[in-house]
DNA sequence: ATCTGTGAATTTCTTCACAGCA
DNA sequence: TGCTGTGAAGAAATTCACAGAT
C-alpha cells in the first residue's frame, strides 16, 4: 500500500489500519440499530453491539471526527453515514468474481453484497464447462473477456475463488485488467506490485489458529518433558 | 480467551497472538517448500514465500525455539514438524458445520480440511427440508442431535455457516453442546462466554476495507472542501 | 562468509483517566 | 450529572542491527 505524504493539504491524520478494520463492524452494528428505530446510541452500548471496548471506540470515532455529543451519545443516522462515508460506501463498489466452483456459488448467492456498497459485476472461470452457464442470474465468462468486463463495469475490487493452483496465474491476469484491490480465497500467498491490495481469507489457517488455543486448553497426555 | 498462570511449569513464555496468527502461513509455505524436495530453507526464502519481512519471520520462529542452524538456515522437514506441532496439527480435529446453504455446501466439499489436520465430522441444519440429505458423502443431521453429535465425535471446533438471524441462537446451542472453537461465517457478532473462542470470517467486511483503501486511491470527486 | 537469534529501538495499538461540553 | 473527546501511559508488535554460531 502507497500512503505517501502523509499530511497532504491539511488532511486529518491518517486513520490507523487497526481502526479501519474495525469500521465495517461499527457500520453493521449501527445499521442494525437503526433497523430498531433506534435515535442515539452511547459509545457503551454500541461498542458492546460491535465487541469492542467503550474506549476503543471512543477513540475510533475520534478519529475520524467528532460526530457524538457530550452527556449524550452519536446519532445513529449520522454516525452511520460518516462511517458509509469514510468506508467508501456511499458509491457501489462492481466485483468481479473468479472461480465458479463451490465457494464462487456460494459468493455469487451472497445477500451481503447489495445493501453493504457491493454488486456482483460479473462471473470468469477458467474451465470451459463452467463457461457459458447462468449463476445466480449472473452468465459465466471466460477469462480471456476478464479485461473486457472490469473495463465495462468500471470494476476495482476482485474475489479470487478458485483453486489454489490457478490463484496466482488468474491474479496476474487480474492486476493487468487494472484491478487494483483482491480479496483471495486460495490459499496460496499472492505476488502483486506495490500498489495492488490484497486481502486474504483462509478457512484453514483461521481452524488452525484455533486449533492452537484449544489445544493449550486440552493438551494431548504429552510427557512433561524431562 | 483465559491464558492465566503466565508461566506454569516454567513454561516458554507466551506466543504473541500476532505470531500464532501467522504460523499457519508459515506452516503451507513450508509445506510447499517441502513437496519440492528442498531440504532447508533461509529465512530470506521463506519469509518471502510467506509475504514478510526476514526479520518477523526470524522473530516469530524464535520464539517456538531455536530450530535453525546459524550460516545455513532451517531444516524444512524438522521446522514443519515443530510449528505443526505448536499448531496442535499433529492431531486430527473433527470439525462440525452447522448451515447447509451454499456456504455449507462450499465448506463441506473443501479440500482444505483433510490434510490440515482437519476433519468434517458432522453437518447440521434447521431447516426440516435439509435434514437427512446428503452432501459431499455426510448426512445432514437436525439441531437437535447437535448434542449427540458432539460428543460422539468428541468435537472441540464449530463452524457457523448460516444466515446472521440464525447464528446467535446456533451459537448458544453449540457452547451448550461443549464447544469452545467457533469459526463464525455469519455477518453478526457473536455474544460467547469468556471461555469460548471465535473467529470471524466476514466477505463484507473484509470488502470494505479494500474499497477504503480503493477510494483513498481514487476519490470520488469530491469539492477540495473550503 | 553466511545466516540465525535476539536485545534494543521504534512504531503501532490499546487502555486509562479525566478535562470539557451539553 | 452524563457521556464524549483526547492527551498520556501502557502494552504489543515490528523492525533494526549486530553478536554469535557454523
Amino acid at each position: 500500500m502507497g500512503e505517501r505524504d502523509a499530511g497532504a493539504r491539511r488532511a486529518r491524520a491518517a486513520i490507523p489500519d487497526a481502526t479501519i478494520a474495525r469500521l465495517p463492524v461499527y457500520h453493521r452494528a449501527l445499521a442494525a440499530i437503526a433497523d430498531r428505530g433506534v435515535a442515539t446510541v452511547s459509545s457503551d452500548a454500541l461498542a458492546a453491539a460491535a465487541g469492542v471496548g467503550p474506549a476503543q471506540l471512543r477513540k475510533d470515532l475520534s478519529l475520524l471526527g467528532s460526530y457524538g455529543t457530550r452527556g449524550v451519545g452519536y446519532d445513529v443516522e449520522h454516525l452511520l453515514g460518516q462511517i458509509g462515508h469514510e468506508l467508501g460506501l456511499t458509491q457501489e463498489w462492481p466485483v468481479v468474481v473468479v472461480g465458479v466452483g463451490n465457494l464462487g456459488h456460494a459468493l455469487a448467492h451472497y445477500g451481503g453484497f447489495a445493501g453493504r456498497g457491493f454488486r456482483l459485476a460479473g462471473l470468469v472461470d477458467v474451465d470451459p464447462a463452467q463457461v457459458g452457464t447462468t449463476v445466480a442470474g449472473t452468465r459465466v465468462r471466460p477469462v480471456a473477456e476478464l479485461g473486457r468486463l472490469v473495463a465495462e463495469e468500471q470494476a476495482a475490487i476482485a474475489i479470487i475463488a478458485t483453486p489454489a493452483a490457478a490463484a496466482q496465474q488468474v491474479c496476474e491476469v487480474l492486476v493487468g485488467a487494472g484491478i487494483r484491490s483482491i480479496l483471495n480465497f486460495a490459499p496460496v500467498v499472492l505476488g502483486v506490485p506495490d500498489e495492488v491490495d490484497v486481502r486474504q481469507v483462509d478457512v484453514a489457517n483461521e481452524l488452525s489458529i484455533l486449533a492452537f488455543h484449544e489445544q493449550r486448553r486440552h493438551p494431548l497426555v504429552e510427557a512433561v518433558h524431562s
